[in-house]
DNA sequence: ATGTTC
């Protein structure tokens, strides 16, 4: 606490913690915010923990921060900075423990009006068909060497195998293949935790959704987005695969600190150079975790398709079963940026924050050149979520980088001792939203209290030029672990 | 987020 009195303000929506704010900042912290999100990061300690990331080695321009900012390992959630993939680190904690933790919206044809008499029918088999909550298995069952191929070639590899849609490949970042993906370099356990967890939902914040857009703008047409759409919404990650790099390489990190020389504010935000062994170890399990991730939603997203055939009784592909774009909104990527005029290669550390370029990075997909990246931004579980496209303002101001969804105002403790599960399930049936849930405690921790307002979070990454809305969607049929 | 303190 205590950082608020230093902070200015740059304009609307941009306020800055000077580089003298404290010992050791390299470069300002930047925070996108309003008022009140300001004085709650302030009070979240996640203020501080901006500074404290600007005394990374090799950080240029700023430490910025999304205005679903909240505290997180070291780096705050909601947190972008970027390295010199030359000189600086790569730190875990700027990737967070749930690795590649992203969002996919699968479209269709279909209208609300003409779907809902079957939604009770098609959530139950989704929940039957998608496995959630903690520890659980998955129903692919693969052999190390085949899993070691999934983690090395990610969703291509998946796609050869019958699982997913060629085309889909299109749809997602690195097409689906995030590159120097090295499996020898992911532990015995890791590789335990996450092998029979393809194709698995997860707990905590991981959904899946059955949500109806509600209202578009330009270009959601070229988007293939409309008003009455039925889409459903995938939110999921690593799962045990990513913590475990997580934990590993934080020790890794933290034996070799000394050996580097750096002097950090705080322990968690343990790195080492990009261009050492340690750091060039972690990138390649890294790399793997996103992988996983990727084939992940690829798999459940396959399962999605069969539910809907067979409650609709046609092909997902007449069913205009298409993946809109997924996204990761906790990884690094080795990225070109211009910074006071010189074109630099950086290691952008995004950790509850979402890639949003403009159409005309080399990065995007053809098919949305015109359009501007997609990004998918979920609500909680009571509200909205969102499809915005990215811009190049956010090129400019943020590495390319807007929000990740609501972002936490009340800690999963607290929110489990505030809100009872069986309410919060009669509560939301009561908005007309069905709900099936792997464990009630585990709801009432994602009960919308629990989190900041989305519109305003959306709202501000709007005014700050970081991204623009292109749909909004409405939940109908919530999913959770 | 997470075989929720190896």
């Amino acid at each position: 606490m205590g950082f608020l009195d230093k902070v200015k303000q740059i304009d609307e929506y941009a306020w800055e913690i000077p580089a003298d704010a404290r010992e050791g900042m390299r470069v300002p912290g930047i925070v996108f915010a309003d008022r009140e999100i300001l004085e709650k990061a302030d009070a979240d300690n996640a203020l501080q923990q901006v500074a404290n990331v600007a005394c990374l080695p090799g950080i240029v321009r700023a430490s910025m921060a999304m205005p679903d900012i909240h505290w997180g390992y070291g780096f705050p959630i909601g947190g972008v900075a970027a390295t010199l993939a030359e000189e600086g680190v790569i730190s875990p904690g700027g990737v967070g423990y749930d690795i590649s933790c992203g969002v996919r919206l699968v479209l269709t044809s279909l209208g609300w009006e003409e779907a809902k008499e079957k939604l009770p029918e098609l959530l139950d088999m989704l929940n039957a068909s998608v496995p959630k909550g903690l520890g659980t298995k998955g129903r692919i069952h693969l052999e190390r060497r085949e899993v070691e191929r999934l983690m090395a070639d990610g969703a291509p590899e998946l796609v050869a195998r019958g699982i997913g849609w060629e085309e889909d490949l299109e749809a997602m970042e690195e097409r689906g293949r995030y590159p120097g993906a090295d499996p020898s370099k992911v532990s015995e356990r890791a590789f335990a935790r996450g092998k029979d967890q393809v194709g698995t939902l997860g707990s905590g914040n991981h959904f899946l959704e059955i949500q109806v857009v509600e209202e578009t703008r330009p270009p959601a047409e070229k988007l293939g987005l409309f008003e009455g759409q039925l889409v459903v919404m995938v939110h999921s990650g690593s799962r045990g695969l990513g913590h475990q790099i997580c934990t590993d390489y934080i020790d890794v990190m933290g034996a070799s600190i000394k050996k580097y020389g750096y002097s950090l504010p705080d322990r968690q935000l343990v790195c080492a150079p990009v261009e050492s062994r340690e750091g060039r170890d972690y990138l390649a399990a890294m790399a793997c975790a996103a992988n996983f991730a990727m084939c992940n939603r690829e798999a459940i997203t396959h399962w999605i398709r069969e539910c809907f055939e067979k409650v609709f009784r046609a092909g997902a592909r007449s069913l205009g079963m298409h993946v809109l774009y997924d996204v990761s909104h906790n990884l690094a990527k080795m990225e070109e940026h211009v910074v006071d005029g010189k074109r630099l290669t950086l290691m952008v550390h995004r950790k509850g924050a979402t890639r949003a370029f403009p159409g005309s990075r080399p990065e995007v997909p053809d098919k949305y050149a015109e359009t501007g990246q997609p990004v998918i931004i979920p609500g909680d579980m009571g509200s909205h979520s969102y499809v915005l496209v990215g811009t190049e303002e956010a090129l400019e101001k943020s590495f390319g980088s807007t929000c990740h969804g609501a972002g936490r105002t009340m800690s999963r403790k607290a929110a489990k001792k505030q809100v009872r599960g069986e309410e919060l399930k009669r509560r939301l049936e009561g908005m007309g939203i069905l709900v099936r849930a792997a464990q009630l405690s585990g709801l009432a921790e994602e009960a919308p209290e629990a989190y900041k307002d989305v519109r305003a979070v959306v709202q501000i990454c709007e005014g700050a030029g970081l991204s623009r809305r292109v749909a909004r969607m409405r939940p109908v049929a919530v999913m959770k672990g």
